[in-house]
DNA sequence: CGAGGTCTTGACCTCCCTCAAGCCTTGTGG
DNA sequence: CCACAAGGCTTGAGGGAGGTCAAGACCTCG
């Protein structure tokens, strides 16, 4: 028991920003060491999403945002007529919620893909935070930015590619943000189905899996279930035409 | 010359924010009287934009936000293999340029489809007003949280209509804010190029062309060039299967 | 008035969707 | 621990929506 502390603070037994390793991802880019510290106190505990659970729905009061720290989310949109449209996947240190920030409700629904847990960032708090810290807000206005111009993205993707190209793109950005997160950028575990696949990109399931078949018989990738090996990088950026810009998240 | 002033106060000239036609629609909704004074000082003088000419062009840097003040104008993303993007359509009262907010940058480029007045919005001293008005930065979440439902809804539509559904859906969409400014809902004149619609729908020029033709067949609309006129309005809303949300901007 | 851009329409073809059948994986309960 | 059920995946065959190519009509503006 020696050298052990019976008490261990709050604090660092949930092991907030200054200590994430995910900082560098996150909420806090840029901040002093103190603004940093400010900013963790106003996030709440860690909160675990089982697989399958909603973190928030479409139409829910909006009260806070929700920092993934670790597991993988879906955002959907639900159409009136029960069309389902994926908007994202959203792995650790990806902000969730921003299409809400500002507004009262939420406008999409977003699902763990496994089990998760998320860093809950309550609006109130945030808001009179950024009072204190200007950079805050302009990090915030950084971010929605982006999630624009990720969106953008995405509808040149919808608008203009052809599924070969569209699953190239899928996969490059996939592997790029796993890359950015510590993970190898040539392997890794799908965590979602074809058929969520397919609604991202506005294929159908069976569209998918057959590109995935033609892209292993090309030699380009391998396919096991749910497990991808990426084998030639470049053969795949190729499949481009140099299009996509990087898209990160 | 009797009874008119030989001095007339630059205020007045530019007709700002607080007499502005357009100020429900445009940025300072909700703001009190004397804040909107405020806000009028950041903005500087209107500006015309030619038919023709770009407001602004992805990869210049971002110093300001542009309010339409009268006109019409495209925005478009340009892939690195030259295939381009349309990813909107802005009317009066429509802010450009929230896609680059917070960032270095402009991501996409915005072109006048006609002879345009904006007002100049510097980012700095918008910044810098913030501080004394927190709603204005409240209200800056909520138009950069609106922009990216509405992507996201043009991705839904991208993603999962047919042809039919994302013309319907694209001229409900003009009719309805054409009447939020005071024009007629049923008849209009398209300052877009087919190609254009086709590039923001995901669809060819021939496409849309060939759709608009037969929806005149149908009865439901009157096509002659440019000029549109919507003849049964509540049939077009049924090709949609009650499915997109409304989608205004 | 003429030139260039824009629009319409036709014919053909391709890519992806639809429908269908069967296999594989995963999870659960006996 | 195995069996079975249910969801997920693959693959095939056929069809259709929209793309491609082409020709000609129609504006519009210098």
């Amino acid at each position: 028991m020696t050298g052990i502390p019976d008490f261990i603070p709050l604090h660092e037994l949930r092991s907030g920003c200054p200590a994430c390793s995910l900082r560098e991802l996150c909420l806090p880019l840029g901040l002093a060491r103190d603004e940093m510290a400010q900013l963790d106190e106003v996030i709440r505990q860690r909160i675990p999403v089982k697989r399958g659970e909603a973190l928030f729905r479409a139409g829910q009061p909006f009260h806070s945002l929700y920092a993934v720290r670790t597991g993988f989310f879906k955002t959907t949109l639900l159409a009136e007529d029960g069309r389902e449209q994926v908007t994202g996947f959203h792995m650790a240190g990806e902000l969730l919620g921003l299409d809400a920030l500002g507004g009262t409700q939420h406008a999409c629904t977003a699902i763990a893909l496994e089990d998760c847990e998320v860093c809950e960032l309550p609006f109130q708090q945030l808001d009179s935070l950024s009072r204190e810290i200007p950079s805050l807000t302009r990090h915030f206005y950084k971010l929605m930015s982006r999630e624009i111009v990720r969106d953008q993205g995405l509808m040149l993707l919808l608008g203009n590619m052809r599924a070969e190209e569209r699953l190239a793109a899928f996969l490059l950005n996939m592997s790029q943000r796993l890359e950015a997160r510590g993970f190898s950028a040539k392997g890794f575990h799908l965590r979602m189905t074809r058929e969520e696949i397919g609604s991202y990109l506005g294929l159908k399931l069976e569209t998918v899996s057959r590109t995935f078949s033609r892209f292993q018989a090309d030699g380009l990738i391998k396919v096991q279930g749910k497990q991808i090996d990426l084998l030639d990088l470049n053969a795949i950026r190729l499949l481009l035409g140099a299009c996509a810009p990087s898209e990160s998240h």
